[in-house]
RNA sequence: GCGAUCAUAGCUCAGUUGGUUAGAGCGCCGGUUUGUGGUACCGGAGGUCGCGGGUUCGAGCCCCGUUGAUCGCCCCA
């Protein structure tokens, strides 16, 4: 060890948009994922684990011609063979791409779940990230409405067990079938172009790229233009009204709570029907929770055949966020503060006991032998347990709550 | 890619119109209580004030640059 700073060695930094978890938020994130793992299995959905990295085409082709998210979003880099890979963006690509490979239409209709690390090169801002974490559902190979609801109904009920409904809103749309849609967007450029001038320069831009995207625009200015804009209900082939009919009659009978957002669109081509989001006002401007669609496009562009398919995603950290703070209890059973180290083998003795009959135990016997009792005080527990020697004698003394009390009396006096 | 705000001890932050040896709380380490006791008292370690230039007799404070963070815009699969 050298003390000379000016050998000091300089600590890299973390990547940008990376995040370090430790004690209470690594327990929410964790929570988060467990009861996703619960309330999955109750749906029948079965686990699915697929490649953190996949070939850029996975993404590029499914993603088709959004430029900004193609070319500026992914981290993309060549492996030593000269190959483009990406880290995953979402999960849906790589899912359609498992599906087309193993061969799993035998299984269709498919139910399944995963969840895990997603990577987006984006400017970090609250609950955004470099390296994010989602959990995400999917049903491959079913043109069925039910199967629309019970996404729905399942993501419904997971914001409920989670404790974070509250203010968390159900927002629906349709998107229709490729005729209906075709025909909105007609219409909407159209629109559009006849308010041009009113327009803000984002929007212009948009009016060439991505025109849908001016409906849910938050620029003041396009608020009027977009708000007076024809809805798709107008132009819904019979097939697609009664497609969405299904879907809300599903959700109505299942008593999920939703509302129509007629201005909640997709950017991408192969989203058909069903769009939806999850909303709330408490994470500042990142205010989707859980989204997400039908995507009955999108195997086929993958070169598969023609399957239809629907599916969410939910950030992890989002959700984390948004638990109540005393959701989780972190506590030990027990904190052993060891008073007199001429006990010490006693105090081993017993913490392996308690910890072989299944209470979270942690010992205090290290420092000032008169401060451990203070310090183990300030260790989460329910009961504080102190070893130490009185009138040449040993003793043992247990406070708290009184169940654990009993038992650890118990387990302590058998010894 | 664009904009705003910020950067002082391990953590959370003070630091007055630029003026001697840069402070507090928490945490850490040690001591005190001859105690059945839980946030007490005393002491200690720990800081090139993000980094690099500049202005000045003098810069944590002012100016320029740079790096990073936060929040927002764009984008949002």
């Amino acid at each position: 060890m050298s003390k000379d700073k000016s050998a000091k060695i300089p600590t890299p930094q973390p990547v940008r948009g990376t995040q370090d978890m430790l004690g209470d938020f690594a327990d929410r994130f964790a929570y988060v994922v467990e009861t996703f793992e619960r309330v999955r299995r109750l749906y029948g959905y079965k686990r699915i684990e697929v490649p953190v990295i996949e070939p850029t085409a996975v993404f590029a082709r499914s993603l088709g011609e959004t430029t900004d998210v193609v070319s500026k979003e992914m981290y993309s880099f060549e492996d030593r063979g000269g190959e483009s890979i990406t880290l995953r963006p979402e999960f849906t690509a790589g899912i359609a791409r498992a599906y087309i490979s193993n061969g799993w239409q035998q299984f269709a209709p498919l139910k399944v779940a995963t969840h895990g690390p997603l990577f987006r090169y984006e400017r970090p801002q609250k609950g955004r990230y470099r390296q994010f974490h989602q959990l995400d559902a999917e049903v491959l190979g079913s043109d069925s409405p039910l199967a629309d609801a019970e996404l729905l109904v399942f993501a419904d009920q997971l914001l409920k067990e989670l404790g974070v409904a509250e203010g968390v809103t159900l927002t629906l749309n349709t998107l229709g079938d490729a005729a209906s849609r075709d025909a909105w967007r007609a219409a909407l450029v159209e629109h559009f172009m006849g308010r041009k001038a009113d327009l803000s320069e984002d929007s212009l831009a948009r009016l060439d790229k991505n025109p849908l995207r001016i409906l849910d625009s938050k620029d003041p200015r396009d608020r009027p233009i977009a708000d007076s804009a024809p809805d798709i209900d107008a132009f819904l082939t019979n097939e697609a009204q009664d497609f969405f009919g299904a879907v809300t009659a599903g959700l109505d009978a299942a008593g999920v709570a939703w509302e129509r957002n007629a201005r909640l669109v997709r950017g991408l081509d192969y989203y058909r029907h069903t769009a939806f989001e999850f909303v709330t006002d408490r994470l500042g401007a990142q205010g989707t929770v859980l989204g997400g669609g039908r995507y009955d496009g999108l195997i086929e562009n993958l070169g598969g055949p023609p399957t239809p398919a629907v599916g969410w995603a939910a950030g992890i950290e989002r959700l984390a966020m948004l638990l109540a703070d005393d959701l989780i209890d972190t506590r030990l059973d027990f904190v052993i503060a060891l008073e007199d180290d001429g006990r010490l083998m006693f105090a081993m003795n017993a913490l392996a006991a308690l910890r072989n009959k299944g209470f979270a135990t942690e010992i205090v016997a290290t420092g000032s032998p008169r401060k451990r009792f203070d310090k183990a005080g300030k260790i989460p527990a329910r009961a504080l347990i102190s070893i130490g020697t009185r009138d040449g004698e040993p003793y043992v003394n247990i406070r708290g709550d009184d169940e654990l009390t009993i038992s650890g009396s118990a387990i302590i006096s058998a010894l």
